[in-house]
DNA sequence: TCGCCGGTACATCATCAGCG
DNA sequence: CGCTGATGATGTACCGGCGA
């Protein structure tokens, strides 16, 4: 009745399955479909999908019904690095699926003299609680903890489970707290309780204090929410200011819609990159979106606007993307024969979980994308 | 000194052509 | 028709100059 399906490394789901009360369910293990054979997946994993890929999602039930999506995360956690797979979680927790999300407390990196811990950066922890209160459904992080002492040296000392070279060690105090975190869910489930409910779950309390207490003894040391990445890259402006700076761009007056105009302020979120690309924008987009905009669940509730500004991006470069996916994959190509699942998937769907990744989500989370040359609303 | 963040190396995946 | 290797796209993790 349980399943564990995973993306494209299958010891994250034996893993699971080995340090969880999983394994008493004797749980099937299955592969997440993607590209031309996305159709296969049941329906309700394919709407958890429609932002990115978690590494693993536990299913309940027939037809499948995720209940839990999981990350882990080996990199360094400061600056953007953690933000990058922050659409994962909201993709999840936004159709009811509770999440959960491991990365490193600290991660030793080499420099080009000697080395230093690179430490967490605040911003996810006060995110996951954002995105946990506004869809009702626990995205609860865990540390992978390291230590110089027991750590393992070529992974930046962190603990890594004996069993499973590259997983977190399972004796370690926070993989402890993970598992119970699992087995929680896997009881919620099978006494058909709500994941609503959960949240007033005296563990998720608990983790949701020390995921407070975890984010102020590092913001303490800067404390302004506009001095952590991502928002060291983002300025607020007032909305007036919007039109002007869109006007500037497109040479035109632009016609926004209503509720970005009634929106007194706006945030723009501006890397200066110069290729188009998803990751780590498209994680920090989602992530600022539920640190400094979003008062509901849905994209439209919002008290700021969401813009990402790509400076030094020209339109051309993006729509070369969209392009291609048009004339290479989508099944409305017109010099399409086949007749398969995937041209009904579209014909269904549309393009909504095949596209490139950067299509999908900044189009689905900006209110307004703007380009060097260019602006989408 | 600490953390940022754009660039990049590299791994892996899906797809497809060529081959037995 | 299945296997295999090539290829381009995508995703992960790392690097290190730099600025506060």
């Amino acid at each position: 009745m349980f399943k564990v399906w995973y993306h494209d490394n299958k010891s994250f789901a034996e893993y699971l399955i080995k340090i969880t009360n999983l394994g008493n369910y004797n749980p099937q293990i299955e592969k997440i479909s993607l590209g031309r054979n996305f159709a296969d997946n049941p329906d309700a994993i394919q709407k958890i999908l429609y932002l990115d890929v978690p590494d693993a999602i536990i299913t309940y039930g027939f037809p499948e019904k995720p209940v839990l999506g999981i990350e882990f995360c080996a990199e360094a956690p400061s600056g953007h690095d953690i933000f990058q797979r922050v659409a994962r979680v909201v993709a999840s927790a936004s159709f009811g699926t509770a999440f959960a999300f491991i990365f490193p407390e600290k991660k030793w990196v080499i420099r080009r003299i000697g080395g230093r811990w690179d430490i967490y950066n605040p911003l996810p922890l006060r995110a996951l609680v954002n995105i946990s209160t506004f869809h009702k459904v626990p995205a609860i992080p865990f540390f992978w903890e390291a230590s110089q002492l027991s750590g393992n040296k070529s992974e930046g000392f962190l603990l890594t489970d004996q069993e499973f070279p590259n997983m977190p060690d399972r004796n370690s105090a926070e993989m402890k707290k993970f598992a119970e975190f699992v087995n929680l869910t896997i009881t919620y489930v099978l006494q058909n309780r709500n994941f609503e409910e959960m949240m007033f779950d005296p563990f998720i309390l608990e983790r949701v204090a020390w995921m407070w207490d975890k984010y102020h003894e590092r913001y303490r040391r800067k404390p302004d929410l506009y001095s952590w990445s991502p928002l060291t890259s983002c300025k607020i402006i007032k909305t007036s200011e919007l039109v002007e700076l869109v006007r500037e761009k497109i040479g035109i007056e632009p016609n926004l819609p209503h509720y970005i105009i009634d929106r007194a302020d706006t945030i723009v979120y501006e890397p200066s990159t110069r290729n188009f690309r998803a990751d780590p924008y498209t994680g920090s987009l989602v992530g600022i979106d539920y640190l400094t905009c979003r008062n509901g669940e849905s994209v439209r509730h919002r008290y700021r606007n969401l813009v990402i500004h790509f400076p030094h991006v020209s339109f051309q470069k993006m729509k070369k993307m969209f392009v291609r996916y048009y004339k290479e994959e989508c099944p409305f190509r017109p010099n399409n024969e086949e007749t398969d699942t995937y041209l009904t998937l579209h014909l269904r769907d549309g393009c909504r979980y095949t596209k490139q990744k950067e299509l999908r989500i900044y189009c689905y989370i900006a209110d307004l994308l703007l380009f060097h040359d260019a602006a989408l609303y």
